[in-house]
DNA sequence: GGAAACCCTGTAGCGACCTTAAAGTCAAGC
DNA sequence: GCTTGACTTTAAGGTCGCTACAGGGTTTCC
């Protein structure tokens, strides 16, 4: 099996399949007379459970760690456990904040209901109006340690 | 005022402050004799606009467009309507999929109660027995443009 | 006058890929 | 046997919104 079949199997790409050799995440693959990756069934469930976390939205070191515990079936799991709690953590609070920001945006809106002069726009009226008041939310250095914003390029 | 100043005044940093006139956010600022940028009230209120902006997630680009209409009050604002649905739009997207995510994960780790043998441990098996199964979540290339995952550096 | 605190430019790094480029390999059809 | 096109290889650069240096110059305070 090549490195593109691998894909299709995987829904993903060759590229991200060989970053993920280049990160550690995938053993290095035996290769063909002329250097191609070969791979067989470990190989497609180890990068279904790679991807499978990542659609979870675990980072690659998240993963690295239970990748580390499917590899030593003997150690003990709690680690798991508290890895699992603490990305739960993180994906609770984005989601409060996302809410927050929700009924922000949304009372924003509400401040331009017509299309009209930008001059007489509310919504820029208001980005004013609120971008010179005291800042209520969060600051910048409060923010949860590595939770995305609403934007990424999936 | 100097760029440290500007700074303190808008809650964020110089390195941030010429990146922002890097990327064509902020004017040029004007400069003393030994190269140091001055700013005045007007640098103030743009960048806290931009700042306050950024704290309800939008993008650099969502930002210019915005920055683009302040500057030109006479054209029609529509545009800023439609920018700022879109926004809403991505932002609910979000809460939606981490709602989902947030669900999964929870079901995850009841699998585990105890720590135990990693080999043994629910949560692996569970991740394990997910991965096989065809995907019934967003695949990748059905992801919306643009909305970050759960983890991010603030 | 000397040290601390500020400022400058330029470069590299983060995470998780994606894209491009230039070159090599392989199978099929003519 | 030769071409075409679909694959593969490595390496490098781009994305986003900063942040963190490095290696210099300037200003301010004591």
């Amino acid at each position: 099996m090549k490195i593109g079949e691998l894909a299709k199997a995987a829904q993903t790409q060759s590229e991200t399949i060989r970053y993920y050799e280049r990160e550690g995440l995938l053993p290095e693959a035996a290769r063909t007379d002329a250097n191609y990756r070969i791979y067989a069934g470990t190989h497609v469930r180890r990068l279904a459970f790679i991807r499978h976390c990542r659609s979870l939205d675990m980072t690659l070191g998240e993963i690295r760690a239970l990748l580390h515990f499917k590899d030593a079936p003997t150690e003990n799991c709690a680690e798991v456990n508290r890895l699992l709690d603490e990305h739960i953590g993180h994906v609770a609070t984005r989601i409060r904040e996302l809410k927050a920001l929700e009924k922000q945006l949304r009372a924003l809106r509400e401040q331009c209901a017509t299309s009209q002069l930008a001059g007489d726009c509310g919504i820029l009226s208001g980005l004013e109006r609120a971008a010179r008041a005291p800042r209520r939310g969060l600051r910048q250095q409060d923010k949860v340690a590595h939770v995305h914003g609403s934007h990424h390029p999936f």
